[in-house]
RNA sequence: GCGGUCGUAGCUCAGUUGGUUAGAGCGCCGGUUUGUGGUACCGGAGGUCGCGGGUUCGGAUCCCGUCGAUCGCCCCA
């Protein structure tokens, strides 16, 4: 018979399996609990947008020249012939349920979510096909507050993850329209004056997109990038006021930033503020979390004029970035010896999970196995039975950690903290029942809590 | 789409200028201990050397192709 080819796992996807020594699914869930509880210290609602969407959901407001909209987007036609695409991000989907859900009667409305993105890139360190953000809108609120309360927040949840040493923010303005625009001519202009130093990547920049050359990792690029004029020149007076208020509220929170006039967004909607928070522990992936104001994009999208703002952080580069969690131990594993031993085993093993208590049986093996399967669990305790036991009634309960153990009353397990259990002297489980007793009038007879 | 590096046991890796039967640690199974873990000792199972072709008396080793992984470019979280 012919070996059956087992099918490989897709490119940029990834398995993460729990409780084991690299224990990444530990780190990434420890990334999503923290981002849960800060989002809620700050009044974000959960929000929930599909994974796939109409493919000029995302055509329309990233823009079709971008590289994510022209190259990297999963994108299919379904049994009825329309145009799907696999969310590339979060921004386009939550808008347009903002417009199409009446989600504007919320506004000012503050959402976060959390979940798998899909693009089509070359996979290397950081980066996937399939990868996860983290994600924090406020749709329309116009005031610079806005921006201030979404950085105060992004700060404090690198601080809570433990990885804001290694990690900056860093800040610009692109301005509001007419100072953007004034600015990219400029910009143009003075890229346009130095073409025959610019690597031939920027100098497709210059024609796709002019901004970009400002942050270009290539050497030859950088005389003439950190030439470019600065936006600040160009700024209204309106946008010169916006990004003030931002930065004196950064000030009053306590954030530390680094204003960078080289800073600009890949994604064409954006304005005003823009930021990145970076790292050079992942290689060539910075940028750690980045967002910003995006005030034209629900317009684009056939919505009312409506301000908003908004940051994603990569998950998998957070989770690489985390300490290694605490290993999950259990306290107990139940170690039952024969067949009569395992159906009450069963019985012992429910009733300490109800009660609360993190318990474990194994499905097969001897004593030996069993007892270093306990051991390499990190059980605290091991409760033994067998047909001696049984016989008697009683279990017995053994302190892994002090090694002495003690036969006890079977009902008592699990109406009782094992802590008690074990501390019985050995050898006189008359005396230690009727402690034991004792100890339950004093529980009441109620589970353990 | 382009470039660098790497593919040997379940995992992490060693394998000399090409030369007998491809090794180690960890893990797994069993034993020392017929019902007691962590430490220790003993034994065992497990490998189409990614795949295909070529050079050679002989290829894990050299060459070509291919697939995969990884790092970087582009772009982005």
């Amino acid at each position: 018979m012919a070996k059956i080819e087992t099918p490989r796992p897709v490119r940029g996807t990834q398995d993460m399996l729990g409780g084991t020594a690299e224990a990444f699914a530990e780190r990434f869930a420890h990334v999503v609990a923290t981002f849960d509880r800060v989002r809620k210290l700050y009044g974000f609602q959960r929000v929930e947008v599909p994974v796939f969407e109409s493919t000029a959901v995302f055509a329309r407001s990233l823009g079709e020249s971008t590289d994510v909209v022209s190259k990297e987007m999963y994108t299919f036609e379904d049994r009825g012939g329309d145009s799907i695409t696999l969310r590339p991000e979060f921004t386009a989907g939550i808008s347009r349920a903002y417009i199409t859900e009446g989600w504007q009667q919320y506004a000012p409305l503050k959402v976060a979510t959390h979940g798998p993105l899909f693009r089509y890139e070359r996979p290397q360190k950081g980066r996937f096909r399939q990868f996860h953000q983290l994600d924090a809108e406020i749709i329309g609120a116009a005031e610079p507050g806005a921006d201030v309360e979404l950085l105060v927040m992004a700060d404090q949840l690198l601080k809570e993850l433990g990885i804001a040493d290694g990690v900056t923010l860093t800040l610009n303005t692109l301005g509001d329209g007419p100072s953007r625009d004034a600015w990219r001519a400029a910009l143009i202009a003075h890229f346009e004056a130095h073409k025959d130093q610019l690597s031939e990547d920027s100098v497709e920049r210059l024609a796709k997109n002019p901004l970009r050359i400002l942050d270009s990792k290539d050497p030859r690029d950088r005389p003439v990038a950190d030439s470019a004029p600065g936006i600040d020149a160009y700024l209204t007076d309106e946008a010169h006021l916006f990004f003030d208020k931002v930065t004196s509220g950064l000030k009053a929170a306590g954030v530390d930033y680094q204003r960078n006039d080289r800073l600009v967004r890949g994604l064409d909607y954006y304005r005003h503020t823009a930021f990145e928070f970076v790292t050079d522990r992942l290689g060539a992936q910075g940028t750690v979390l980045g967002g910003g104001r995006y005030d034209g994009l629900i317009e684009n999208l056939g919505g009312p004029a409506t301000p908003a703002v908004g940051w994603a952080a990569g998950i998998e580069r957070l989770a690489m970035l985390v300490d290694m969690p605490e290993a999950a131990k259990i306290d107990v594993a139940v170690i039952p010896m024969g067949e009569a031993a395992e159906a009450v085993a069963i019985g012992i093993v429910a009733n300490l999970r109800r009660s609360g208590v993190v318990t474990d049986m194994g499905f097969r093996g001897n004593m030996k196995k069993r007892m270093q399967r306990a051991n390499a669990a990190g059980a605290k305790w091991v409760v033994i039975l067998g047909d001696d036991e049984l016989a008697e009634n009683v279990a017995i309960v053994r302190n892994l950690e002090t090694g002495t153990q003690a036969k006890q009353p079977i009902e008592h397990i699990s109406h009782l903290p094992l802590s008690l259990l074990d501390a019985m002297p050995l050898g006189r489980e008359s005396e230690a029942t009727g402690h034991v007793a004792d100890l339950l009038k004093g529980f009441g007879g109620e589970p353990q809590a």
